[in-house]
DNA sequence: TTGTACGCGTTATCAC
DNA sequence: GTGATAACGCGTACAA
């Protein structure tokens, strides 16, 4: 049996309250007696119950965390980045992981509440976007992670996709690539449907035209972007870009090209997002785009503990930027075309000219 | 505010009792009344709070997990088994992640035993296992998972490593190589230390002796990896198979062959260990040995759960068969080194004979 | 500077 | 069947 507080207060010959009160460090109490509750403590191997000092103080020092699928790359650094933040500001985490359930999504949160939980982290998909609204009403501290909805407002901390997909298609665009595909998760999902369209926004900045062929639609997992490339290499020319949307894809992407017995980047050029551990693995180096998705864990915590202090959903939105990561898998095209781009660097003003493809 | 069993008592004109019973589904409560009850919950949207239900039982239905490093993708497949399993028998999970600081270590267990956590699941290395032993002594309930220990008997679930290693050493020898070298993660760890353990078994099986300088130590990093196999390359004769201890390290050790413009399997046969996604991806696919670690993290719980139950320690200890998954990074050597091969299969029981490298 | 007494939300005991 | 009431371990007015 633990010792409790009373036992403490016994040993050390003091009543409770003092024994509370050098517990937590507050004023008037004698250095003397401090020293003999401290004894005790040491004495009796005493750890105070959090459990218990939660009931009265109405505040558990733990926070829920929720993600969709643990074994996706991008979520144990998450994970990693707000339990460095967490603990730094005295909290913990009770973790779930739903594996894109949104039945279990539901029981979680049902759980994490009656845990009497400070607030939630989470990242759900927009199917069950209904439940963060639920929250909001009843004024619980969430906050939406990594993904942005476009439906809710509650406190996020997301990417800036758009002008992310934006980056990795203009680094294309600017070594020289004209004929520039796309394989993306597709509307289905909020980060492939903004990547997509920073990807158009860029094409439409370097004055090219939106070739729709081009673009291929699946799902972030290697088999589906090693079917996606397969697709892309069938087209008459082919590409002499991509832009993958998940470095997962990226991945299936290279065994797509090998099988045909080309090379990365001498055939084709592969620009990645994500920078999970992959895409330094992949031969070559996969160019991609980090998403310094630890630092994003930690803004998440900010926001959370922010969020409970308020008392009142604040429905903050914080986008964060991205950074293109330059390894082994783009080339610079001949200088003829790469003239090209210059010059449509040098312009950012100008009007958007039918460049073409090719 | 939230809504208490006490509100519930008072809207529903009974007692808390009452209440408290049909909570538990407690017999003895008519059935009229408990609809009342019923309805009253609904009306006000009541759910227990189970910190204060944790007070007066004793009990958390909460169990920690101590993981040194969630972005080893090993981690997140054993937390997902944990959380599954756990959430089948009624228990939350509490997740600490340490970055391998033994000092965190500490923190966490101490922390999450002032949060009366049921049980503990953890993997630390040796450098704590005497933490372990304290808890073992207060008859807490822990489980140590994945790291076997060699000094600690506390409960364990880990992987038959030597078994695993000489398996996969097996493999190689069963495909014809005789020059097999082997690059691990030493001594250091207890993995490493086991997977060699095997790897010289598996030699001296099939009559081959053991030579030190076709060993190579490094870290579980694809850095390691790749210095390693560089390392392995600048030998005359090179050899014609490696047996890496770990996935990443794999990974890092393809890069040496490429960039020696050498092939796989062509001119030398990889076999990797753990089957973590990177392996699928890596060109060509690696061959591995699958730990199924989302299994182990069930058994974990599963034994977690008898622990906790039995109130004191049983000192039991698991240990999980592990399996090759056959992909492209192994080649069988031509048909008369085969020969010799398919004869050593046949003869389980005969004395060791000296083939020799090369 | 220190101690008493109450309440946090729940379950268990025992009486009705 | 149902209801008071005492715990569980702690923090905190308020009194001393």
């Amino acid at each position: 049996m633990a010792a409790t507080i009373r036992d403490i207060a016994e040993f050390a010959r003091i009543s409770v309250t003092t024994v509370s009160r050098v517990l937590n460090d507050k004023p008037d109490v004698k250095p003397e007696t401090r020293e003999r509750v401290l004894a005790a403590i040491e004495e009796l191997g005493y750890s105070p119950n959090s459990v218990a000092r939660g009931l009265v103080l109405k505040r558990s020092n733990v926070i829920g965390f929720i993600v969709p699928d643990i074994t996706n790359p991008s979520f144990p650094e998450l994970a990693r980045g707000i339990v460095i933040r967490a603990k730094h500001y005295g909290y913990r985490v009770m973790f779930f992981d739903t594996n894109h359930d949104s039945n279990v999504e539901k029981e979680a949160i049902r759980l994490l509440r009656s845990r009497q939980v400070d607030g939630i982290i989470l990242s759900f998909n927009e199917a069950n976007q209904e439940e963060l609204e639920k929250l909001k009403l009843e004024r619980f501290p969430v906050v939406q992670i990594y993904r942005k909805s476009p439906v809710s407002s509650v406190t996020t901390v997301a990417l800036d996709n758009v002008k992310s997909g934006q980056s990795g298609t203009a680094y294309l665009l600017e070594h020289g690539h004209r004929r520039i595909a796309h394989i993306t998760t597709g509307e289905e999902t909020q980060s492939g449907k903004e990547r997509l369209e920073g990807y158009r926004k860029a094409l439409d900045e370097f004055g090219i035209s939106y070739q729709p062929n081009l673009v291929v639609v699946g799902a972030n997992t290697p088999e589906s972007g090693l079917d996606c490339m397969r697709r892309l290499l069938e087209l008459n020319p082919p590409p002499t870009a991509v832009f993958v949307s998940h470095d997962r894809m990226a991945a299936g992407a290279y065994e797509a090209v090998y099988e045909k017995g080309l090379t990365i980047p001498g055939d084709v050029s592969i620009i990645g997002h994500d920078n999970i551990e992959i895409s330094q693995l992949l031969h070559p180096k996969l160019t991609t785009i980090d998403t310094f998705k630890c630092k994003l864990g930690q803004l998440g915590v900010d926001l959370l503990i922010e969020e409970i202090a308020a008392d009142f959903p604040m429905n903050r939105e914080v986008v964060c930027e991205t950074k293109v990561v330059e390894r082994d898998s783009v080339r610079s095209l001949p200088a003829d075309t790469a003239d090209v781009n210059l010059q449509a660097e040098s312009e950012k003003g100008r009007e958007p000219v039918e460049i073409g493809p090719g």
